[in-house]
DNA sequence: GTAGGGTCCGTACCATGGTACGGAGTCAAG
DNA sequence: CTTGACTCCGTACCATGGTACGGACCCTAC
């Protein structure tokens, strides 16, 4: 049983997700990270709430998540998800996101090409405007 | 010289795009596109604006260029470029890009290595909830 | 016990890239 | 010469993903 460490503010928490402080809240809001319960003080409302390592995963979970295209309201699924039964759910989520993924990789590796021939183009000498507009024809 | 077909409408030219009339109009307004005399009527005010080739030609770019990455502001400075004379310019821009999206593209590989292992891991039998944010971790 | 820095929370604002609306004008077909 | 579709234009609105602000509270160190 992997200790938990609770024991970070938010502060804490947005450092170790390389985020900052009002992003964590926004996710809170938006129902990605928990909003634990504030802990200190006499018991009852006052205090400060903590967090500790299962949110920093999560936190990275969904910088991952978005930098895979994901929206934060898929990421939200996600999470719901991950700890529900639905495994068909789940797959299906990957597989649709792994196509839109190799379309954008091979569009992006189509725009590489574009802007190589550019640079190719318009490095070789010679003065006059260099075909910006034509180095992306016939993409 | 290549015959200049000035033919079509708005939406002849939106539809030749792939966007909508409203886009067209938006890009207009962002200075991404020029808006060409109204043509036809009286000669001063009535009529209808006509675009050609040109126009179709510069259009597929700005949606290139954005699958590229640009923004409509950066797309809008190749496009002052493209009939001018800063070779050098338009080069830095070009390799500056080049190198966002070479790291985009590794970043979308990781990603899409992980939803496989996702998608495997979740695939194996067995019930019980599959490790969604497992599969991103050690991304 | 007080000064400072951090937290909490609601609400407002921002940038990007569009999309919609509405009234007036225009144009082609019947 | 009217009808219906399309154009023009300004202005308003939208979704996404944050970012900022301000007053009240809390917590730690001195």
């Amino acid at each position: 049983m992997t200790e938990r460490r609770i024991a970070m503010t938010i502060a804490g928490l947005a450092k170790a997700g390389g985020v900052g402080v009002e992003t964590v809240r926004y996710y809170q809001r938006r129902g990605l990270l928990q909003t634990p319960g504030r802990s200190g003080g006499d018991g009852y409302g006052g205090g400060v709430r903590r967090y500790g390592d299962e949110d920093v995963r999560r936190l990275r979970f969904i910088r991952a998540a978005q930098s895979a295209g994901f929206t934060l309201e898929e990421i939200a699924e996600l999470l719901e998800l991950d700890s529900g039964e639905d495994r068909a759910r789940a797959r299906a989520l990957a597989q649709t996101r792994i196509a839109a993924l190799d379309a954008r990789i091979a569009e992006l590796e189509a725009a590489r090409r574009s802007l190589h021939r550019l640079a190719h183009d318009c490095g070789a000498g010679g003065a006059g405007p260099c075909p910006i507009i034509a180095a992306f024809e016939q993409a």
